[in-house]
RNA sequence: GCCGAAGUGGCGGAACUGGCAGACGCACUGGACUCAAAAUCCAGCGGUGGCAACACCGUGUGGGUUCGAAUCCCACCUUCGGCACCA
C-alpha cells in the first residue's frame, strides 16, 4: 500500500499556484539569486532536467527556509534549428511548434513541484524578448564590438548554416555531427577578443567555479605572449611579419613557413622555377577539408624559390609554404627553428634543412652535439653574437628590445580565441537589425524602430540562404535616412546571444521600454548559484561572461562576472551509457512521475549520487526510495495522535528524559546538523537524504523499543517536525501534508529551517577504538568530556587492554581526543 | 600528444581536516506475519580460515612518507571528459 502521492501532489501544486507562495518581492533585503540553465523547449523533458531543476529547487528552497529573499526563475531557450525541421518535416510555423513545445514542458515542470517564480517567465522567440536582443546588437555595433566581414568560415552543409568556431567539435558541427566545411562569406562578427584578457584575467576571481571549467576557458582562450619579428623578403620591398613565443632562437631560425593562404604567396611566387607545382600545392592544401587538414600528422611543405631576411644574423632563410601553418593563428607565418621546436625539427629533416642549436643545456658545450630530436627547455645561448652565454629567458625579453630599437620586432601577444561570428541563414532566430539602402550603405536599424519582426508566414527550403530572402514584406524596406529602397539583413543572429544575457532579464522581465531596470539588475545580480551541464562549459559560459562585461562597460550593470558560483551537474546515465533514444536507454520522466509521484523522482535523482558526478538509473533504486517515502508516511500513522498533537515543544525538559527519550532527541538533532552542513557547504544532497534515513530506522527501533506510554510526547513531536522540515526542499509534497497532520495552516516551505541544540547532541559516554600498533584491538567507553591525560590512564588501567599489553613495553602513547588511541609496543 | 577528472563489496555510493573502510540505498539470504503470495517488520550480508572467541587479507598496480594512508608524495595501468599541427 502506498500514500496517495497523486492526490497529495496535485493538491499542493493547486495550493502553491493559489496563493503565489514562490513570488518573489523586488524589494526585500538578503537576496539569493537562484538560478539553473533554462532549456530548449523540445517539448519533453528529458531526466538531464529533472536533474538540473531538482538540484536547483533544493537549493532554493533551502536558502529560502534559510530566510533568503529567493529569485529562483524559468524560461525558455525557445529559438533555434529543431523548431524549423519541425516546420519542414511536419509543416507547421516554428511559432505555433514552439507554443506547443512550451506549453507542454511548463506542464511536465509544474508536475514536479518545482518553486519557481513563474510570472517572470521569458522566452527568446518572443518580441518582448528579442527586441533587446536586437538592441544589444545596436549597442555592440555602437560601440564597434560589432562588425561585418568576408572570411573563411565554418559550414555546416546539413544545417544549411555557418558556426562559430565554438561549436565547431573536431571539424564537426556540434549540433548534428556533419562535418563542416570552409567557406568564404561576408558575415557578422562580435568583436570578443576584445575582451580576451579580461575573460581569461577574470577566471581568478571566479572562486565558486569549478576549476575544471575555468581551465577548459583558460586554454580556449589561448593566450601566448612572445614577440612579432620581421623579416625582410630578399630581392623585393615585401616583409613577412611572424610571431613567435620564443624570441630567443631566432638566431637558429633556418627557414620561414607560410600558410596555404598568406597574401604574400602570389608574389613570392611569380618568378619561380617550378611555378606550376607550387601553385598546384597551394591549390591542393587550400582545397582540403578542414578535418583533412587537422586530421593529417603529415607535414608537408614546398620551396618558393624565394629568400628572406634573419633580422638578427643577416642571414638568407628560404621561404616555403606548408600544410601546418594555419592562416587564422598568428600572422600566418612561422619562423622555422628546428632545433628548438619538435615540429619544426621533424619538418627540417623530412625537407634537409640546417638544423642549428643555438641554446645548451647549463653547464654542457653542444656545440659539435648531433640532435635527434628538439630541444625545447631552457638553457644558455649559443652562436647568437652577443647574446650567447645569455640565459634563454633573459635573452627573449633583451632581444626582442635589441631588434624592436631597429624596428624589426615588438612585444605580442596572440591568442586562440576568434571573433564570434554569429550570422546565422536561418529564420527561427532573432533578425539581425541592419539593413542595406541603396544610397546610404550599411544602416543599422534606429532603436525607436524595434523590433524587426519576424514574419511568421514564410515558406521553408533549407536551401543554405536565409528563408527571410524569399519573403519580401519582410525583405524590402525603406531607408530611414534617405527615404529610399532598402533590403534587410535576412541573417539572424546566433541563438546563444539570446541565452548570454536571460539572466539578467529575469530580473524585470515585464520592463516594456528597456532591457531591464537597472536598479532591480544591480540588486539581484550576479546569480548566486548558476546550475547546469559541463557542455556549456565552453560556449554559453564564455559568450554570457563576454556580454556581461559589456554591459559593465556601457553603464547597464554594476557586476563585472554574471555567474558567482556554478555548479555543472554530472549526466544521467543509463547501462553506462547517455540516454539517449538511439540507443533505447531513455527512461521517461512522465512515467516516473505517473507511477511514483515527483517526490520520489526527485529524491531519488538527488540520492542516486552527489551533483557533479554521473548519475546511474536504477528502477530499483527508484523504488528504495518510494519504499522511504513510504516508512515516513507510516511513521506519522504510527507515532502521530491526540496527544502528541497537544504536546507543547517548550514543556521540553531535558534533564527529566529518559535514556530513550534524550536518545532521540539526539538523533534528531545530530540529523538536523548534518543535513544543514551537508546542503549548505557542500551540496551534498545524497549524504543529507540518507541522514534522514538514518532518522527513519532510528525512530522505528524507538517505537519498537519505548511503549506508547513512556514516551516523551514533545520529544517526538519535535522529531516528528523535524521530519518535515529536513525533507522540504528535496519532497516537497509529502512534506507540506505532513506538516499540516501535524495542525499547521501555514506551509512548511515558508517555515524557518529548524536550528540544532548542541547541548542535546552530546553524549556523556563514548566509545573509543583502541589501537595496539595501527590495529584495533578493543573498544572501551569512556566518559564524553575527559582530558587526554585521563583518557590515556582510563585505558591502561582498562583490564581488556592489560591483558592484550601482557609482556610488552610500550614505546609511544598516541591519544586522538574523541576517537581512539594507538598504543605503540616493543 | 597535451591538459583535467575518476578508479572503494554483486551494484549506486559513504568515510568532510591523515585516525575504527564499506554509512545509506539496491540486490541477495534467513526468520516473523499469511492458507498462500504481495506488502510490511526483524536479522544477516567484503574475502579467506575457524564450532567459536578470533586471526589474516582487503580501497586500480608498484613503491615511499607516517605511530597510523581510500585520503599525502613518486612511478605506472585503466576509464571518461576537454584541446589537438596554436608557431
Amino acid at each position: 500500500m502506498s500514500y496517495n502521492f497523486k492526490e497529495i501532489e496535485q493538491k499542493w501544486q493547486n495550493i502553491w499556484e493559489d496563493k503565489k507562495i514562490y513570488k518573489t518581492d523586488d524589494f526585500k533585503d538578503n537576496k539569493y539569486y537562484c538560478l539553473e540553465m533554462f532549456p530548449y523547449p523540445s517539448g519533453k523533458l528529458h531526466m538531464g532536467h529533472v536533474r538540473n531543476y531538482s538540484i536547483g529547487d533544493v537549493i532554493a528552497r533551502f536558502k529560502r527556509m534559510m530566510g533568503y529573499n529567493v529569485l529562483h526563475p524559468m524560461g525558455w531557450d525557445a529559438f533555434g534549428l529543431p523548431a524549423e525541421n519541425a516546420a519542414i518535416k511536419h509543416n507547421i510555423p516554428p511559432a505555433k511548434w514552439t507554443a506547443q513545445n512550451i506549453a507542454n514542458m511548463k506542464s511536465q515542470l509544474k508536475k514536479l513541484g518545482l518553486s519557481y517564480d513563474w510570472d517572470r517567465e521569458l522566452a527568446a522567440c518572443d518580441p518582448s524578448y528579442y527586441k533587446w536582443t536586437q538592441w544589444i546588437f545596436l549597442k555592440l555595433y555602437e560601440h564597434g564590438k560589432c562588425y561585418r566581414k568576408a572570411a573563411a568560415v565554418n559550414w555546416c552543409p546539413s544545417c544549411a548554416t555557418v558556426l562559430a568556431n565554438e561549436q565547431v567539435i573536431e571539424a564537426e558541427c556540434e549540433r548534428c555531427g556533419t562535418e563542416v566545411e570552409q567557406r568564404e562569406m561576408e558575415q557578422w562578427f562580435f568583436k570578443i577578443t576584445d575582451y580576451a584578457d579580461r575573460l581569461l584575467d577574470d577566471l581568478e576571481e571566479l572562486k565558486g567555479w569549478p576549476e575544471k571549467v575555468k581551465i577548459m576557458q583558460k586554454n580556449w582562450i589561448g593566450r601566448s605572449t612572445g614577440a612579432e619579428i620581421i623579416f625582410k623578403v630578399s630581392g623585393i620591398d615585401e616583409e613577412i611579419r611572424v610571431f613567435t613565443t620564443r624570441p630567443d632562437t631566432v638566431f637558429g631560425v633556418s627557414y620561414m613557413v607560410l600558410a596555404p593562404e598568406h597574401p604574400l604567396v602570389e608574389r613570392l611566387i611569380e618568378n619561380a622555377e617550378h611555378r606550376q607545382e607550387i601553385v598546384e600545392f597551394v591549390r591542393k592544401a587550400r582545397n582540403m577539408s578542414s578535418r583533412d587538414r587537422t586530421l593529417s600528422t603529415e607535414k608537408e611543405g614546398v620551396f618558393t624559390g624565394a629568400y628572406c631576411i634573419n633580422p638578427a644574423n643577416n642571414e638568407h632563410v628560404p621561404i616555403l609554404i606548408a600544410n601546418y601553418v594555419l592562416m587564422d593563428y598568428g600572422t600566418g607565418a612561422v619562423m622555422g627553428v628546428p632545433a628548438h621546436d619538435q615540429r619544426d625539427f621533424e619538418f627540417a629533416v623530412k625537407y634537409k634543412l640546417p638544423i642549428k642549436i643555438v641554446i645548451q643545456p647549463e653547464g654542457e658545450d653542444w656545440s659539435q652535439k648531433e640532435l635527434t630530436q628538439a630541444y625545447a627547455e631552457e638553457g644558455v645561448l649559443i652562436n647568437s653574437a652577443e647574446f650567447s652565454g645569455m640565459h634563454n629567458k633573459e635573452a627573449a625579453e633583451k632581444i626582442t628590445e635589441w631588434l624592436a630599437e631597429k624596428g624589426l620586432a615588438k612585444k605580442a601577444v596572440t591568442y586562440r580565441l576568434r571573433d564570434w561570428l554569429i550570422s546565422r541563414q536561418r529564420y527561427w532566430g532573432t533578425p539581425i537589425p541592419i539593413i542595406y539602402c541603396e544610397n546610404c550603405g550599411i544602416l543599422p536599424v534606429p532603436e525607436e524602430q524595434l523590433p524587426v519582426l519576424l514574419p511568421l508566414d514564410v515558406k521553408f527550403k533549407p536551401s543554405g540562404k536565409s528563408p527571410l530572402l524569399d519573403c519580401p514584406e519582410f525583405l524590402h524596406t525603406k531607408c530611414h535616412k534617405c527615404g529610399g529602397d532598402a533590403k534587410r539583413e535576412t541573417d539572424t543572429m546566433d541563438t546563444f546571444i539570446d541565452s548570454s544575457w536571460y539572466y539578467i532579464r529575469y530580473t524585470s522581465a515585464s520592463e516594456t521600454d528597456k532591457p531591464w531596470d537597472i536598479e532591480k539588475a544591480n540588486r539581484w545580480m550576479n546569480v548566486d548559484q548558476y546550475i547546469g551541464g559541463v557542455e556549456h562549459a565552453i560556449l554559453h559560459l564564455l559568450y554570457s561572461r563576454f556580454l556581461t562585461k559589456f554591459f559593465y562597460d556601457i553603464g547597464m550593470l554594476e557586476h563585472k562576472e554574471p555567474f558567482e558560483n556554478l555548479l555543472t551537474q554530472g549526466m544521467v546515465l543509463k547501462d553506462g551509457a547517455k540516454m539517449s533514444k538511439s540507443k533505447g536507454n531513455v527512461v521517461s520522466p512522465e512515467d516516473i512521475v505517473d507511477r511514483y509521484g515527483a517526490d520520489t523522482a526527485r529524491l531519488f535523482i538527488l540520492f542516486a549520487a552527489p551533483p557533479e558526478r554521473d548519475l546511474e538509473w536504477s528502477d530499483k533504486g527508484v523504488e528504495g526510495c518510494h519504499r522511504f517515502l513510504n516508512r515516513v508516511w507510516r511513521l506519522y500513522d504510527l507515532l502521530l495522535d491526540k496527544e502528541i498533537l497537544l504536546a507543547d515543544k517548550k514543556s521540553l525538559n531535558e534533564k527529566g528524559l529518559s535514556e530513550y527519550d534524550a536518545g532521540l532527541r539526539r538523533a534528531v538533532h545530530r540529523t538536523i546538523k548534518k543535513v544543514t552542513e551537508d546542503v549548505d557547504k557542500r551540496f551534498n544532497f545524497n549524504t543529507a537524504i540518507s541522514a534522514v534515513m538514518e532518522l527513519i530506522n532510528y525512530i522505528y527501533g524507538y517505537a519498537d523499543k519505548v511503549p506508547k506510554k513512556d514516551r516523551n510526547k514533545a520529544v517526538v513531536k519535535e522529531a516528528l517536525e523535524t521530519i518535515a522540515l529536513l525533507l522540504a526542499p528535496f519532497a516537497p509534497h509529502i512534506a507540506e501534508e505532513l506538516w499540516e497532520k501535524l495542525g499547521y495552516t501555514e506551509s512548511v516551505h515558508c517555515q524557518k529551517w529548524p536550528s540544532y541544540d548542541e547541548s542535546a547532541i552530546k553524549e556523556k559516554m563514548i566509545t573509543i577504538a583502541v589501537q595496539i600498533n595501527s590495529r584495533v584491538r578493543a573498544r572501551i567507553s569512556i566518559p564524553a568530556d575527559i582530558s587526554t591525560e585521563e583518557m590515556k590512564e582510563r585505558v591502561l588501567n582498562e583490564p581488556q587492554v592489560q591483558k592484550l599489553l601482557d609482556g610488552k613495553e610500550i614505546v609511544k602513547l598516541i591519544p586522538v581526543p574523541g576517537k581512539l588511541i594507538n598504543i605503540v609496543v616493543k
